[in-house]
DNA sequence: TGGATCATAATTGTCGGACAATCAGACAAT
DNA sequence: ATTGTCTGATTGTCCGACAATTATGATCCA
């Protein structure tokens, strides 16, 4: 029958005040925000009231401090903030193996035929060059795996989607440590995940989705058997730290 | 030779202390957490610190406020509370509705294939319910918005899969002020989506995998079609409030 | 003039204490 | 069983303070 009062403390609105400006464009990316007293001043509360509506747009990645200054600089949220964002919030979901995994085929076949259309040249080259360092013998695994997710991320950025580019990254932070596993116990593993590389950027050199797609597909479920053939179970819940 | 000191603020070292306790389950989903002069002392510094540091994990969703209440509880970050950031982001990077539609063309049709697959009894009553509900003659324009997000939003949720959950609901998000618009300016605009949703809970009915991602295609092909029948720029920025 | 150096002012991070509002729980009254 | 009242605990907000660090502007040197 009635609404709940708005008992929002002011802390709260004052950084929907201030997120409300950064989103309408009022407060652009690379601004300086006034100082803390200011601040307080202008929106007539106290310093510490300030300081904890700022620590809340911080953490939300529309704020940012710029190399050990003092300033606050308004910021759109970096791709790496959302996606370990999304990747708590999924490891808190319980999401295992296999839910991730049917993402990333729904995902990632997508992305690398938008790729393949949108591609440039300079990007065309940095898959290469991570292709070839991968391809090195002897490699640890660290770095295999580091380099994998450069590739993923390149092909990521290859298809100009921000969508994509935002909607890759926590897949591909939460494989990752799956991956390493798999690199570990199957020999044949690296073999085909430079196969698969090579095949991917054959495709996006000529600019063919429907093989790139395919190719990221078959990529994408070697993946899933080789967690199988590493035995690992499907249920693993992921992003467990 | 030496490495660089700790200097984190002690509120951005005292949040992540917290927070690796979240993620580490050791503090339960649900669990209270203790008072903030209980936490002052406990980490030895002054409640104005604990406070910034409580506002940083809030903002995450990792901590929220029940009803009302004073205590704070640990809580897994609720899907729609990472779908504003999400959706908040996309638009700060200037995702366009071109962007959008290619993402959800490429999930939604996994996920209502999902969906098919793993649909409980209930799921698709629900989903019926709410194709009934959309079908009426004279629904206004709002309402009928509303019930084709939560058409979206229930196909989700029966894919059982929290990946495919939390990435629909951005998507969701970002596609309702542009379906607004359609279905005002399209007459034929309802009758198409009714058709589709009729279809859909069809094949979710046979668990008809490949059906339901047909058919879901299709709905999506079709809602490109609208936006640029009623005029609307694929260009056009989403999410700008 | 241009650039390096340095003193000074401004700003952040943190602290301590204070107080009103209000919430939870116990208890009494209807 | 609901309503009213009391009490203590807790949050939201304020004020003032100070050390450490950074920004600013003046000064000096080439």
């Amino acid at each position: 029958m009635f609404e709940p009062l708005d008992h929002a403390p002011a802390y709260l609105r004052l950084s929907e005040a201030i997120r409300a400006r950064i989103l309408g464009r009022e407060l652009q990316d690379g601004e300086a925000l006034p100082t803390e007293t200011e601040l307080a001043r202008q929106f007539a509360v106290n310093r510490s009231t300030v300081r904890e509506a700022l620590r809340n747009l911080q953490s939300a990645g529309l704020l940012t401090r710029r190399g050990g200054g003092k300033k606050l600089y308004v910021s759109r949220p970096t791709v790496a903030a959302v996606g370990d964002g999304l990747r708590e919030a999924l490891s808190l979901h319980d999401a295992c193996f296999a839910d991730v995994w049917e993402a990333l085929l729904a995902v990632e076949p997508a992305i690398a035929g938008a790729a393949a259309l949108r591609r440039k040249a300079g990007e065309l080259r940095e898959l290469e060059r991570i292709a070839r360092a991968f391809d090195q013998p002897r490699l640890p695994a660290q770095e295999a795996v580091a380099l994998v997710g450069r590739f993923f991320r390149a092909v990521g950025a290859a298809s100009a989607n921000p969508v994509f580019v935002l909607a890759n990254e926590p897949l591909v932070q939460l494989v990752e440590p799956g991956l390493a596993i798999i690199i570990d116990r199957l020999p044949q593993a690296r073999r085909r995940i430079a196969a698969a590389q090579r095949a991917l950027i054959e495709a996006m050199r000529k600019r063919d989705r429907k093989a790139a797609a395919d190719w990221m597909r078959r990529h994408i479920e070697d993946f899933r058997r080789g967690y199988e053939q590493a035995g690992l179970p499907l249920e693993t819940v992921v992003g467990k730290k």
